[in-house]
DNA sequence: TCCCGTATTGACAGCGCTGTCAAAAGCTGG
DNA sequence: CCAGCTTTTGACAGCGCTGTCAATACGGGA
């Protein structure tokens, strides 16, 4: 298939509306902004030739000339194809959807340079705020937004410096929770299988684990930095190999339960060794056993992250918000096989 | 905690860059734009002043003043929170990155309404191109836009009147192939729960099952209008209530796929009742049983689209292409639980 | 020394739109 | 019929930037 040569139609402008509804350009301004005083006659002329000429205001030019509403929200995710960020993202969409707010999104794959380059690209865009779930690869320029008066809520992460508002879950207290649950179960070896400690959740759920075991008296396993699926499966082997194995593990998130679970099926331990993961699973139901998980809400994260951003643009100097939004425990089976 | 009282500080532009550098406008966006024939000593100066100001471009009215390269995709998705279409949308994103395109998205819940107004933002936004992998709400705008000239690509969808640039599965046939495979395990009675047959990919599989079933000379159980895994999973139990419930089941898409494997698990028939999965499942291996699918790959999708969107960008009027994508059997257990 | 070509810089218009303000048109009541 | 008001319309500047083109400065050869 030949596409035909395209017609070098330009897009048509505010003054070719004008001009063929034989009017000025402030009167197709006027009626395209819904403004009073237009004689309805002049109106209809003007919406016939638009409608002719399947003219589209520019939204840029608009902005550009008035100091306009806010109008689009920059979204900065680790992934977009990793479930978390992507409910994180809907709830986010969701929430300023009403508003008539766009988001402009990108995925920084955990990588600074890339988290710094997307950052300004979306400042040079003049987006009216922005939501970050990222790593700490951009602080200072972030900071320098904040302190602009540029709104930005953190996600699943905190700033440091200029406080900005917040939404997190109870990375910490959760997670303690969870080990207590395995303790109490009689386990005396529980592992920990988590990402970078360097991610600020990260060393949240670890420290949560450290309070839980240091309090039973119990010596700590930690594996960290296991970042993919596949690294916790080869390290589940590991740990299972080992001379005195840990009879419990503790996934610090989701990609890392995935690897667990596939590790203890690879060896057919899945039913004799506990575990607890953290960020709910698809199927977690209906595995064999079911898996418990402490249950994060990103698609609840998202929803308020976006209405802390619409506070923060209508009120620009209110009090700085810090929400802890609780993942509850999913107790299911995996985490109450016994010692 | 208070935020401080915000300083009112408008946001530096090239004129205050100029200013405090003491040279003109147009020297600076020379230097901004590492234009040649400017002396080492008057850049330097110009950064100075940039850096100090900490000023940052406004991409908006560059694009309005210059005719400038492509800089913005839009994105439109039935759902961002759907593993499918993240995934398309970060085959999008990796494949655009590198030519420093953005990507601007929505989700349109397969709302027509919505999904027109999402375009018709878009459009005001004057984004470069379009990614569309939504439902047929907005054809009549998209069609204008393909005509208009703008680059246009489909995926996992066809825009009829104006041909466009299309990446599409290979729906129909792996469909076949699937359904083929049941019967050759000695299935008769072979169920199908399906979308909304309005959509073109899920009348496509359904297709495929019909002519699996025709040559077979079975007779078709169609269950159409599925459309999440609650109904999927209440589908499945009123099928197996049935008198002559089937035997096997063809779920043609991951919803129905996980609303099936809940069903079946809640009557304890998994492995009993043999199932074949369109798209890709987490954990399909863990499961008991594990779970054959067709795999769609929509990571490749998206990033054809976006090869195919660049390519566009580049050649307006080259040849317009209609990719399938082959959707590969993965044989793991489900579906070959024989009769 | 002066002329000419090249390197460097800046003045100014204009991208598509909106805000301001003034001009034109229409209405009221006396 | 006119003053005095309101309604309706348009001319024009300017948002922050880049393209064009003219002006200035500098170097070398005659």
């Amino acid at each position: 298939m030949e596409r035909p040569a395209v017609p070098p139609t330009r897009r048509p402008t505010m003054s070719d509306v004008a001009a063929r509804a034989g009017v000025s350009l402030k009167s197709v301004s006027r009626v395209i902004n819904a403004e009073a005083h237009v004689r309805p006659e002049l109106a209809a002329r003007v919406t016939a030739a638009i409608e002719e000429l399947g003219y589209r205001p520019d939204r840029r030019a608009r902005d550009l000339a008035a100091s306009p509403a806010p109008r689009t929200i920059g979204y900065l995710q680790v992934d977009a194809a990793n479930p978390f960020f992507a409910a994180v993202y809907r709830g986010l969409e969701d929430a300023l959807r009403d508003e008539g707010l766009l988001l402009i999104a990108g995925s920084t794959d955990a990588d600074p340079a890339r988290e710094r380059r997307l950052l300004e690209t979306l400042i040079e865009f003049r987006v009216d705020g922005f939501v970050v779930a990222a790593a700490e690869g951009s602080d200072e320029l972030l900071g320098r937004e904040v302190a602009h008066g540029t709104p930005v809520v953190c996600v699943d992460r905190v700033l440091a410096d200029p406080a900005c508002d917040t939404v997190v879950s109870s990375n910490r207290d959760s997670t303690r929770l969870a080990v207590e649950h395995l303790l109490s179960r009689g386990h005396e070896r529980i592992a920990f299988l988590g990402g970078q400690t360097e991610v600020w959740t990260a060393s949240e759920r670890l420290e949560g684990y450290r309070q839980a075991m240091r309090r039973a008296g119990r010596d700590v396993r930690e594996v960290t930095h296991v970042d993919d699926s596949e690294r916790a499966r080869r390290a589940t082997h590991e740990l299972l190999a080992d001379e005195h194995p840990p009879t419990a593990i503790f996934a610090a998130q989701d990609r890392i339960s995935s690897g667990a679970i596939a590790g203890l099926h690879d060896l057919g331990r899945q039913r004799d060794v506990a575990l607890f993961g953290f960020d709910e699973l698809p199927f977690a139901e209906q595995l064999e056993p079911s898996i418990s998980v402490v249950a994060q809400d990103p698609y609840r994260m998202g929803a308020r992250a976006g209405q802390l951003l619409l506070a923060r643009l209508r009120h620009p100097s209110g009090s700085v918000a810090f929400e802890v939004i609780d993942a509850p425990l999913r107790h299911r089976g995996s985490g109450d096989i016994p010692a």
